[in-house]
RNA sequence: GCGGUAUUGGUGAAGUGGUUAACACGGCAGAUUGUGGCUCUGUUAUGCAAGGGUUCGACUCCCUUAUAUCGCC
């Protein structure tokens, strides 16, 4: 059963969106964050947690799940779904980012990428076909391409023949896919570049995809500015029709200036993995929650947040279960980060609907970075 | 009671007459955007048990005291 994707309304200051997607008829909407369960489990959380947060989609990775267990060992469990026990949406990676982490360019090849398994160093062949062919057998509800993601201060003709060849990985994953359940998103590069992130939207557009990324962002300490151009050069030129994903954006101002400039879903680790280093994102800020002025602190993190960890847990507590590497509280972060998220991209949508996004965005700013900022 | 040995940050400790007392852990603080629960960065003893002496200069040598510990009567 293929997730279906319907655009409710469009912003008429700023390219935002609102959409829904359904899904074995649940309805999900968008604007929409994603919680990344990497190894097929959101760090330290159960499916069932996953979904009284209000998740939707969930990503899983497609090289980690390679290696281990193996794709076939989650097509003989009858797929992702049933392998993890989630009921809802998953997406699936492409392994393009680990080609990004963990090889280095002279590895990149025409056929595909050669590079390290990061467990145990053996040698590892990742092509485009291969990626897909694991998803499929992963059986997510959405596939990427395999693509490359070159830092943002690649040189422009780096980035010109990275795009031309990620191009060509997407017709030849294009071609070999065969899941008729699953989508296949394209994605967009060209780093900081106008006209090359307009060729990569072209280019991708033209081959035909069910939803269309936007990649190689926030990967190399470039700009905002930067960032947010990045997400403008691309959208003007994708379907409105399809959703957009800007992959690996996970701060909660990206989020809002993401959803400005029109993109529909987001993935991050940041709130999971903030919350295994102790930090919380609170409207007023992020906070260390080691900081030893929260020793003795018996309040929940936000007073107003509805998360399971601020309806039970204070922040003395919270401390004490991270200065201790206690995974309960990694686990009350997480939910709490995700929740914030969650709510996060809520607000916007009401926003959205009252058309104040704007206006939302210079208070959130205010909130979250204080009078002083800008 | 007599004799030996020891005493350096919150902790384990290095140093041995010569500029700012090594290193590690811990603490404090920061980083983290398509996940290696990893990691990285900064900071943390105005002082070497206490007091006195020798010396140009002492954590380092000497004396006294305190404490700990071992052995002997």
């Amino acid at each position: 059963m293929k997730l279906q994707f319907k655009l409710e309304k469009t912003d008429s200051k700023t390219k935002a969106r609102i959409g829904v997607i359904t899904y074995h008829q649940k309805e999900y909407k968008t604007p929409m964050f994603m919680p990344v369960g990497t190894n097929a489990t959101v760090k330290t959380l159960s499916p069932e947690e996953i979904k009284e947060m209000g998740s939707g989609i969930i990503l899983a990775n497609t090289y980690h799940l390679w290696l281990r267990p193996g794709e076939d060992i989650v097509q003989k469990a009858g797929g992702l779904h049933k392998f993890m026990n989630y009921d809802g949406p998953i997406l699936t990676d492409s392994g393009g980012f680990q080609v990004f982490s963990l090889a280095k360019p002279k590895d990149i090849t025409e056929e595909g990428v050669h590079f390290k398994n990061h467990l145990n160093g053996d040698k590892l062949f990742l092509t485009p076909e291969k990626s897909i062919e694991i998803q499929n057998k992963l059986g997510s509800d959405i596939a990427m391409s395999f693509d490359e993601c070159p830092p943002a201060s690649a040189s422009y003709d780096y980035l010109k023949q990275s795009i031309e060849r990620t191009i060509r990985w997407a017709k030849r994953g294009k071609k070999v896919h065969q899941n008729p359940d699953q989508l296949l998103f394209g994605i967009v590069q060209g780093g900081a570049h106008q006209d090359l992130r307009e060729y990569s939207a072209k280019k991708t557009v033209e081959i035909g995809f069910d939803g269309y990324s936007i990649g190689g962002v926030a990967n190399d300490h470039e700009s905002k500015t930067d960032m947010y151009n990045a997400f403008s050069y691309s959208t003007q030129f994708l379907p409105v029709d399809k959703i957009r994903y800007a992959m690996g954006i996970g701060e909660p101002i990206d989020l809002i200036e993401g959803v400005i400039r029109g993109i529909d879903i987001f993935d991050c680790v940041s709130p999971t993995r903030l919350a295994r280093h102790g930090h919380a994102h609170t409207k007023n800020g992020d906070i260390n929650i080691r900081n030893s002025k929260y020793k003795e602190m018996f309040e929940p993190i936000e007073k107003t947040c509805n998360c399971y960890t601020c309806k039970n847990y204070t922040l003395a507590y919270i401390r004490h279960l991270i200065t201790t590497n206690e995974t309960f509280g990694a686990r009350l972060l997480s939910i709490h980060n995700i929740t914030f998220l969650h709510n996060l991209m809520q607000e916007i949508r009401e926003n959205i609907e009252k058309g104040t996004l704007l206006e939302y965005k210079e208070q959130f700013k205010k909130d979250y970075y204080g009078e002083k900022h800008e």
